[in-house]
DNA sequence: GATGAATGAGTATTCATTCAT
DNA sequence: TATGAATGAATACTCATTCAT
């Protein structure tokens, strides 16, 4: 057993040596221009030895977006299990994570959006997808649970939570991946994270019950 | 004269009937699955053709996000065009104008973050990079010219007008990608349009000048 | 009959001002380079206008040689004509007509080296090579009367006057070949003058009738 | 170290094995007409394979060449290492040489013309000019040594020893090329060593040193 | 005759994946 | 397990040639 173990912790700890080279070549190069030989290359392995730890080069790819959810996934709980908290303090608290989340790795979110484009997630697996799925499904149902409060609360805005949690993060992803772009078309500096606060204290005047406008 | 004329629109209309059968090919089996020969057979021409018209193929599928660009532009300059109109209603036009270009091409919008995404815009040639950006140039510029007026005139919150413009584009497109990825793996139906009024909302009322809170 | 004639004269001068660009275009890119449009454009004709005078790329190509074949043809016979000439001068005056064709034209001299590789000969025409070899056997015939006469008086060591022309000419154009190449690799100032004196001398001493040495 | 040993003799195997097929179907079709498909199959592999041991095509085809340059230049060190021999003997065994690289393999001589033709020359990589012009450099060097002991001895016509290296390798060169092309136009039976022989005999009868004559 | 738009066969090269060792 | 040599399917792109005008 103890045996067992070890070898099941021996080849998780190949799975990231592979997960973190990569993401190293994946960012620098794209889906499309990276090789197996170049990720290998990079994790000290040969192209043979990455096929014992994922089925095919998309399953790859998409492991590494499944890591940002997981650690997307563990900072929301972290908002989520407080209880007894002001409304607005969780919002707040929910926008540090997704600080945090781009802070962790901000080429990957960008690998994430390319996941979630239609091409790459056509030609996954349906385990993987539901996964995917699973994931993504338990990080919005976080979010939406913070929303629900506020409404229920009176404090915010009275809209389905679902509805909200997309919202919000379609902003999120949105202005990630735009200033990204942006880099591209302008070479401007890194605006991300000013953008990303108006984008956020925009969103919360809006959130806030009350008359609206038309 | 008259046969110079005739032979350009003829050529542009090759041109269209090109673009037309890539759209399709693309939305249907995107970038890297479509063949040029794909779109060579749904063109009902041959593949050699299709390089009389583009350099290759990465321009053909920029092309496609350079009209609706040309669209979006155009769009907006109706909004921008109105003299001594309401802020709020030219907000409100803005926002339709962005559900028509939705309508007018929904699939190609997806296609638009494929362009977007670093990996695509590494490899197209300077010239196009110029043309996309002096497209997305104008259409930032026209809407940031409308946030500008807002808040000269004390309706809308006091930020920079090229952020706000950047915000409302990155929610606009977040929310259509976010929701298009969503069917893969929920195989939900199309919530789009209701998601999208509710983020127009939020985003407009969190516009309003006047306090904001925490 | 006039206007027959006028046509055919129409005609040829067509032809020649196809050949001047083929040639052009050719020694600058070399014949895989050379595109059949380059050609047109260089002649201020369309790509189909071409096929009206030349059967295929091949061939066209193959008549540059011709060219030169006759301008060596016509120098030789100018030698030829004189009779009760000294055979060492008339020696003389055919080393003269080789720089006389090679400054003519030194660069077709070369594609004349790489027609003469077997990989073009084979893909020519039945009648394409039976006018090659027609130029070309009178051109060595007139040079091989040239030693003929010169053994027969007794003045030129005895060999086979066909070998010997095959020779001279052998060493005229290994001469022009390896010079050409010797460009590329060395990057060396243009020696080949000199180079091809010095083996004409070497030639005509060792043409010299009387003793030899092993 | 024996592992290490046996591996990269496999690996020399491997690329003659290649080198072989390559000859046979280079000499049967020529260049352009070959295909890697073709070498393939000839050396009973896979296209990919031919691509772990050259880089491309056109090295693949260089490296016929620089196979016989290297058959070449240990022919001629044979001659130049003999000390004390009589000038006559050395030219006679360099001339001995030269038939031997002929008889190691005729075709491919002709294809290093191919390869000398600037057309070639052009499309190869610098490393592989380097190689090609270090190997080339030598070999002439060493003829210029025989023919520079010949001359300070004083039995040898006073001419610049490179000059006489250069006539030398272009006389045979240029025979071998004519005599190739002669059977393609007249299709004549093979006299090439006899033409060699004499183009020899009148080199050597040339280069004697004592009075010239005009 | 001249045009030049359209053709479509032809191929070098890449790279994810496999499997004998 | 790990290797890495070998595979071979897959495809963008070119360009000689044709033919309707």
């Amino acid at each position: 057993m103890g045996i067992q173990e070890r070898k099941e912790r021996e080849k998780e700890r190949r799975r990231q040596q592979i997960i973190v080279a990569a993401k190293r070549v994946f960012s620098d190069k794209g889906f499309n221009k990276a090789t197996m030989e170049d990720i290998a290359t990079e994790a000290e392995l040969s192209p043979g030895t990455l096929y014992l730890y994922f089925r095919n080069k998309e399953e790859l790819y998409a492991s590494l977006s499944l890591r940002i959810l997981q650690y997307l996934l563990i900072s929301l709980e972290h908002v989520t299990e407080e209880k007894d908290m002001d409304p607005w303090q969780k919002l707040h608290d929910l926008m540090k994570a997704m600080f945090d989340v781009y802070d962790f790795d901000p080429l990957i979110i960008i690998n994430m959006f390319h996941l979630q484009s239609s091409e790459t997630l056509k030609n996954l697996s349906p385990e993987f997808l539901l996964k995917i799925e699973e994931l993504s499904g338990k990080a919005l149902g976080a979010m939406a649970k913070i929303f629900d409060e506020g409404i229920r609360k009176g404090v915010f805005i009275e809209k389905h939570p679902v509805a909200l949690a997309d919202i919000f993060w379609s902003l999120f992803s949105g202005v990630v991946l735009w200033e990204a772009s942006k880099k591209f078309i302008n070479q401007e500096k890194d605006y991300l994270k000013e953008t990303l606060e108006t984008a956020f204290e925009i969103f919360k005047r809006g959130l806030k019950a009350g008359p609206g406008q038309n």
